[in-house]
RNA sequence: GUCCCGUUCGUCUAGCCAGGUCAGGACACCGGGUUUUCAUCCCGGCAACAGGGGUUCGAAUCCCCUACGGGACGCCA
């Protein structure tokens, strides 16, 4: 009797919960369904800087709305515990050590500063980065005896020559020298797992036989490979997945996309259309279906039939899709009833009436002051816009309130306030001068309900998108940025306002 | 830079594995019809096998090379 199916999905709780991870969730989620077998959820928070509860709360939030289910998880339990990477650190270390031991990793000692001398020298030298081995020759004896007091991290031992080969369901055989593939890190000196190492390991104690992934993940796949080998387990099945692109093909990424699940919530999207979506980015059903439920997915689901070309996302086809949801699939009253659960219901509503309140006579002063809370995108005119500015001025502000606005980590009031106090400090105006700008771009009129506010209901996405039409408006109007006055804009900014992150 | 993966209309794709129908559908776009407007809906149109070489009676389909695109190269995942 063959193991059943067991499939799962892996992100780390970082940041905002990404489309990608919804993707990839779908395809694992249909698999195992269509086998009969099982998808689970599992946390992975090894990077202990970047990982926060909310975070994974808003992973599970994500999920459920888009309409994934999840037979095991940290939040619904299972019989292959903890879901968490963070709460199996005992198994991680059990097997670490097992492989120390069996003189299949080693422990290193080098500093950061020697590791990029090191890769800076071999990337001159136009060759693949890649430890050169320098710890390797330390004693067994004098490697226990420095790590009793010396921070250090444990590596593994990758053959010196030779080639790794191993099956994808879909690619077939590939193929990668293995000088390509440099001593990986598995244990870092906070004495965590690195992902590679937990990923495995999980993947084996949790019984997954098959590891559905995106495409980013094959050139690792040597480490796997050899990992599962080194602890003496069979491998699973891998399949790699394209990888979901902007416009321009690069992988999909918030600067140039949404790729908040929540932005799709937030922008009035269905659930079931975003999923159906999904579904056809690089897939289609055997009939050639466009419009499918999940049920319909698995139904007829073959991971054979993933097309291997990135595709790319096209907010265009997904609206015609969900008017088609909104139409055909439900009745008038449904959609009455999803739209109060949207924005009309009394959590939004009670947010915004405090703030209009004082600017009501009647009723009918409330919704047009409260529009750009549930438009898409305000409509302004160019000059609204660029207002009392110099030229240059308005494409640059918006620029460095995006770049500041993605250094938030508490998205509210009053750190938004102190930003753009912060903002007009070093550009040395005043508050009410610099926001004018702002009122336009987000709500499309100078008179409207307090910015601050505004902005702190909309959310990062959506603040964020009006942020880029507004630019984009402005490059129309040949007021823009060029490629080169961003990098300029860009070397300015890490000068006054500290470096940029992701 | 090195390695890996990919490449059918502007976009999502069918066809490819088991060579042989004017390369099919959808979005977008354009035109027409229905509609007091708009939208919906209906009809029509535009538009692609990256290039080159092979194998073959015959290649989008099999093989090779080139080009282009993407990804990876972290004590991130």
């Amino acid at each position: 009797m063959t193991a059943p199916v067991r499939t799962r999905i892996a992100p780390s709780p970082t940041g905002a919960p990404h489309l990608g991870t919804a993707y990839m969730a779908l395809f694992n989620l249909a698999y195992a369904r269509k086998h009969g077998g099982q998808f689970i959820l599992r946390i992975e928070d090894t990077d202990q800087q970047r990982s926060s509860t909310e975070s994974e709360q808003a992973i599970f939030d994500a999920l459920k709305w888009a309409g994934i289910q999840w037979d095991e998880g940290p939040d619904c339990g299972g019989d292959h515990g903890p879901y968490r990477q963070s709460e199996r650190l005992d198994i991680y270390e059990k097997e670490i050590n097992r492989l120390l031991e069996q003189g299949d990793a080693y422990r290193c000692f080098c500093s950061t500063e020697r590791l990029n001398e090191l890769r800076a020298q071999q990337m001159a030298d136009k060759q693949t980065p890649r430890y050169d081995g320098h710890c390797l020759s330390l004693s067994a004896e004098e490697s226990v005896k420095r790590a009793q007091s010396e921070p250090h991290v444990v590596r593994m031992k990758i053959p010196d020559s030779g080639t790794c080969q191993f099956h994808d369901e879909l690619r077939g055989e590939v193929s990668i020298e293995w000088s390509q593939i440099d001593h990986q890190v598995i244990r870092k000196s906070d004495g965590f797992p690195t992902y590679h190492l937990a990923n495995v390991v999980d993947d084996h104690y949790m019984g997954i036989t098959h590891v559905i992934r995106g495409e980013e993940w094959i050139s690792s796949g040597p480490k796997h490979i050899l990992l599962y080998q080194q602890l003496g387990w069979d491998a699973p099945v891998f399949t790699h997945l394209p990888l979901l692109r902007n416009p321009d093909k690069s992988k999909l990424s918030k600067r140039k996309n949404p790729t908040g699940i929540f932005y799709f919530r937030d922008a009035g999207f269905l659930p079931e259309a975003l999923l159906n979506y999904l579904g056809m980015m690089g897939y289609t059903l055997p009939d050639q279906r466009e419009i499918f439920s999940l049920d319909e997915l698995v139904d007829t689901f073959d991971l054979k039939r993933i097309s291997l070309g990135g595709p790319i996302f096209d907010l265009a086809k997904l609206k015609w899709l969900n008017g088609r949801y909104l139409r055909e699939k439900l009745e008038p009253a449904q959609v009455v009833d999803r739209l109060l659960q949207w924005k009309a219901n009394p959590d939004v509503l009670g947010k915004i009436m405090p703030l209009a309140l004082q600017r009501l006579e009647t009723f009918s002063d409330f919704f047009p002051l409260a529009q750009f809370i549930f438009n898409e995108q305000p409509d302004y005119a160019i000059e609204e816009l660029t207002g009392k500015f110099e030229p240059e001025q308005p494409a640059r502000l918006l620029k460095i309130a995006e770049w500041e606005l993605e250094k938030l980590s508490k998205w509210d009031r009053d750190a938004i306030s102190s930003l753009f106090q912060k903002i007009a400090d070093i550009e040395e105006m005043k508050l009410k001068q610099l926001l004018p700008l702002f009122f336009v771009a987000i709500s499309g009129s100078t008179v409207s309900l307090p910015l601050f506010d505004g902005i702190s209901i909309l959310g990062p996405d959506i603040t964020r998108m009006r942020f880029r039409h507004a630019l984009e408006k402005l490059t129309d109007h040949g007021q823009g940025l060029s490629k080169k006055g961003v990098k300029k804009l860009e070397k300015e900014y890490a000068s006054s306002y500290g470096n940029r992150i992701d």
